[in-house]
DNA sequence: CAGTGGTCTAGACCACTGA
DNA sequence: CAGTGGTCTAGACCACTGA
């Protein structure tokens, strides 16, 4: 475990419990980090990670604040079953693998695991008001979800699961989306022809401890599917 | 300026020009702190910023490397020129359209006016280093910036001319994004295959004030670019 | 084993804010 | 002016990879 980490755990449990309040200003940096017994530079480390959170608010010449209750919903993430229900289609999923694996280089980059280490592999369609929409590829740590073999994953959603069994929640994704092009497999898969347009998404997420939950890649016939954003600055 | 970004502009300067290409290594930090005259941290600091641009791939123990081809992008909303300047590419555009117009159902009902009121159509060919990225087609009201019809748009950014001149700042965005393919018309801009997959996004843009500034297409080469974005809940 | 990126330290100077 | 966060330095040790 990192010191920066154990800081930001610290600071972050602080707020939580209220001890230090909505708005109220932190310590300077150099008495904060020489109460926490670690240089400013990892200080400085640790507050980065609570201000790209949300938890902190920083202003340069300024003490570093805790932030409002204001909720900054850049962009709200869902899981595609929630996405679904807000869009009133009934969601289910057919799992087409679902296995222990070992993390390839790319695989274990995303989920800061070493190359070797054990994970589940998952492959879903997933299907709205009975139409195959999506081809969703997922990796998750085996250490930490080995659970999720033995259960039913159908007519679940993998997120509702994993917080009920496990506490963990997903609360950050960063996504890339880009346009591709159905091969004949996937074309199969949807029974569309080969060569249709279709978005694929990729996205690791992380729990509130900053923590890796999954690697999933998704791929949405772009005829039936548009992701929608709001986005702000 | 600070050593940070200058150290970072000079790698993505090297990165663009072929220099340092595509999956190759980059030297060792050591080696390349000394060679660049500054410390290792600031270096790190530097190769971080490319690497959350998606120019660089690092590994633990492995040497960093130059990412793939895709031009990759960061979180919240930005301009195309702002969004190609933080990825050190340099945005110009084409003026392929820019006349007075009529609002019909949609745009009216985008642009909240009546059917029949006076718009600026605006349709721009956007290039990145020279390379031509994307498509895009834009309304706006024509009764706040008719300014903009005796303006030059080919090399200044759209927003940060109505920021200056209007006082009017783009702080919201409602955003879809599909995957299509390119017409006959479209590939031909692009000197692309016709059916090559695109990304088109739509969007709608709002004032601090809830006033609609603009609805806007943009259709990118699917081919170069991926948007990314940093979703929270 | 030497090489590598990841982390951390204990300082330093800077620009800016506000009394 | 003292206080503050932002940046930077020149080291250090660590865990891990691969020869």
């Amino acid at each position: 475990m990192f010191a920066r980490d154990q800081v930001a755990g610290q600071l972050r449990r602080r707020i939580e419990c209220g001890e230090l309040t909505a708005e109220s200003a932190l310590p300077p940096e150099r008495e904060l980090a020489e109460a926490l017994g670690v240089s400013r530079m990892t200080l400085r480390g640790a507050i980065e990670q609570l201000a790209n959170e949300g938890l902190l608010v920083r202003q340069p010449n300024r003490r570093t604040r805790v932030a409002g209750d204001k909720i900054s919903r850049s962009v709200a993430f869902m899981s595609f079953s929630e996405e679904m229900q807000t869009r009133g289609w009934r969601p289910h999923s057919q799992i087409r693998q679902m296995t222990a694996a070992v993390a390839d280089v790319s695989v274990a980059a995303q989920l800061a695991l070493e190359v070797g280490a054990k994970v589940i592999y998952l492959e879903r369609l997933r299907f709205a008001d009975d139409e195959p929409l999506a081809l969703e590829r997922l990796y998750l740590p085996y250490a930490r979800f080995a659970l999720l073999l033995a259960l039913d994953l159908a007519s679940q959603s993998l997120y509702s699961i994993i917080e009920q069994e496990l506490g963990v929640r997903p609360v950050l994704a960063e996504e890339s989306v880009e346009a591709v092009l159905l091969s004949a497999e996937e074309a199969g898969i949807f029974s569309l022809p080969v060569g249709s347009p279709a978005l694929l998404t990729r996205r690791v997420t992380y729990d509130d401890q900053g923590q890796v939950i999954e690697a999933a890649t998704s791929l949405y016939r772009g005829d039936r599917y548009r992701m929608t954003l709001v986005r702000r600055r």
